[in-house]
Formats: structure tokens, sequence, C-alpha cells
DNA sequence: CTTTAGAAAGTGAACGTTCATTCACTAATG
DNA sequence: CATTAGTGAATGAACGTTCACTTTCTAAAG
């Protein structure tokens, strides 16, 4: 049996930077397959359409995401070190693959977003669970936990933006402390 | 000479909402017509194409709100009032017209916000030389203003963000005495 | 070791649909 | 009556998807 997990491969990281590059609307197959070095009709043998590689894409991602960012929070004693391995996490993902970071969590989130379902990890969910927690034990300023998990979200997030933009030359991963530091001062005791 | 402007209002708001509501690319001329009760063709008379219309929507509302934060922030005389009026400004945009709103800050920032030419008025770049003018007057902690105002920035859209999505109640000038708190605690000296 | 059958992957022209745009025409207004 | 707004069927291009066909690979049979 022929063996297409090259060819896939190949798929998910070209449409998954043409999807990031002119958004998947504007993104047509002829494009990905041209891009990839295939034919058109190559995507249909890994996936039933491009919405279905689209959503692939970001769920498969999106999960592992999450699901790494509540083992983490899990492997610390405290919420600021909880906090900062998630912001950590996030930093990592950015400077190891922009791409993808930017399909997660700059790009799909209207669209895809919208379609994950309340039982799948949720990073935002994650975050809250942290901050919740945290305000129980009293390691974090009493309030709403969704809008402070918003500030922190929106830190990061923001901050991979500018990124993108080329509004700074530091890594991600440089900015860390810097990020956690801030972070810490909208949240904590 | 008959008058077309309540007709051209109509398709600003009507287009506006179906862009925020299901992207721009989704949205098509049929899709516009139909619920802004008015034929296919007549969008055309106002303007060129579907995508003057998607970018005339975002350079005149964003030019208008870039400029209405500089007038703000010149009005006061501390950085922390300047601060202060630009994310109010902010919470009353986002309150009035949700829907401009998000896109202008939330949805079109990929796509329009590339299209725009260094030489206009951008929320961005006014956030940034206030800070940067806070920093030089020793009324915020000394650092990378671009990165300050990305965290600022970052605070701002991610709670437009959550209240988009329904994470909490309040509305966001209810909740402009917390943002404008936290994003001092980043900031401020 | 060679042959061969079957299964999955790869191909790309063709198909049907959808879409943005056009245009000849009509309606309104000064 | 001239000018601009409004109309909606028609147009052609672009797109996602299909499918009959080819290629490649594996493994069983000889």
């Amino acid at each position: 049996m022929r063996d297409g997990t090259k060819t896939k491969e190949s798929i998910d990281r070209t449409s998954l930077r043409l999807f990031v590059e002119k958004g998947v609307a504007e993104t047509t197959i002829r494009d990905i397959a041209s891009a990839a070095g295939i034919a058109e009709g190559t995507m249909y043998r890994h996936y039933a359409s491009k919405d279905e590689l689209a959503w692939s894409l970001f769920s498969k991602n999106f999960t592992a995401l999450s699901r790494e960012l509540d083992r983490l929070q899990k492997e610390q004693p405290g919420t600021r070190e909880k906090i900062e391995a998630m912001i950590r996490c996030f930093c990592t993902l950015f400077d190891d693959d922009p791409i993808l970071f930017s399909y997660l969590c700059l790009h799909a989130l209207h669209g895809q977003i919208g379609k994950m379902t309340p039982d799948r990890p949720h990073a935002m969910e994650v975050l809250i669970k942290v901050i919740d927690g945290g305000m129980d034990r009293g390691e974090i300023t009493k309030g709403n936990p969704t809008v402070a998990a918003s500030m922190v979200m929106g830190i990061v997030l923001q901050m991979a933006t500018s990124k993108v933009y080329g509004r700074f030359d530091e890594s991600m991963t440089d900015l860390a402390d810097t990020i956690v530091a801030a972070s810490w001062r909208v949240v904590g005791e």
C-alpha cells in the first residue's frame, strides 16, 4: 500500500501557511496544490473538504495546546507559577511555530473557535480555572476570574500580534519575563 | 436629482453587520442586497466593488477613531489621564456600536489593517506615542514603549472579545475603571 | 527471487455552482 | 428633460469537488 504520510504533512504545513498568509476563504485548493506540489484532487484523499482541512488543523492543534496548558498548570504548586508556566508555553509555541500560533490564536478565532464544543479543552477556560482557583486560595485579587483571565490572555495575544507585525525585535521567549511580570501586576495579590 | 443617501447608509450598516457576523469573504453581494432590501446592482452606484466597500468602511471609521483618540489624548495633561481617556473611548465605542468596534478592532485586523499607509493616523501608534512621552516624563516605567502599548491594547481588545463572546455581563463602560487600573498597573511608574 | 493482484495514493480535466460585476432599462427628482 | 439612483437578468470567471484513470507499494503466490 502506498504511503501518503509525507503528502499529508505537506498539505498540512502548506495550507496552514497559506491560511495564515491570505486567510482561509482567500486560499484556494489550487493555491494549496500548487504550493505543495501536488494535484488538485490529492487533498481529497486525506480530507473530505477544504472546510474539514481548516477545521482539522484548528481543532487538533488547539486541543493539544489546551491540554498542554492544563498539564503544565497542574505541575505547578502556586498560582503565580501556574500562570508563568502557561505564558511561557505560549511564548515557546510562538517562537517555535509562529504560523501555527497565528492560526490557532490570532486568525482562526472567528469561524473555527465557535465550532468548539464545550466539552473540549479550551485554553481560555484553563486560564479562567487557574485564576478562579488562585482567587479561592487568596493568591489573586478577588474579582471576576473571567475578566482577569481576559486581561492576561490579551497581554499575551497582543504581544504576539505586535511581534507578527514586526513591531519589536526580541523573541517572545526573550520577553516572557516581562509578560509574566505584567500579567502578575494585573491579577496578583 | 435623486437622493441615495439613505440607501448608502443602509448598505453601510447592513454590510458592516454581515461582515462581522459572517466575515467579509463569506458575505455575498446577494446577502447584502437582500438584507438591505435593495437590488444587487444598487451597491455599485455607491461603491466600485465589494473590496472598496469593505475598505471604505474600515479606513473611514478607523481613521476617525484614531483621530478621536489623538484628540482626547492631547486634551489631557498627564500620561495616566491620557491613557484613561483613550481606554474610555474604546469602551464607549464598544457599548455604542459593538458591530463597528468588532469590525475595526477584532475582525478587520487581518486583511484591511495591512493596507493602512504609514501616513494615516493609527490607534496603536497614538498609544505608543503617549506611552513613549510618558516614559520621557518619568510617568511610566522606562522600557520599550511598543511592548507597553501592546500590553495595554491587548487588555482592552481581549476584554472586548470576551464581551462579544458573552463571557461577562457588565458593559465595557462598567468595567472601564477596572481596565484603566489594570493597564496602569502594567505600565505605570 | 520473481511475479502479480489488490489497495491506497496521486492525477488533472471536467463539472456544476456560486459569485462579483455589468448593463440596458426604469423611476424619481430638481 | 437631464441627471442620478435603482433594478435584476445576464455574463463570465473562479472555485470546490468529482471521477476515471495511472502510479506506487505491499505482500501473497509461484
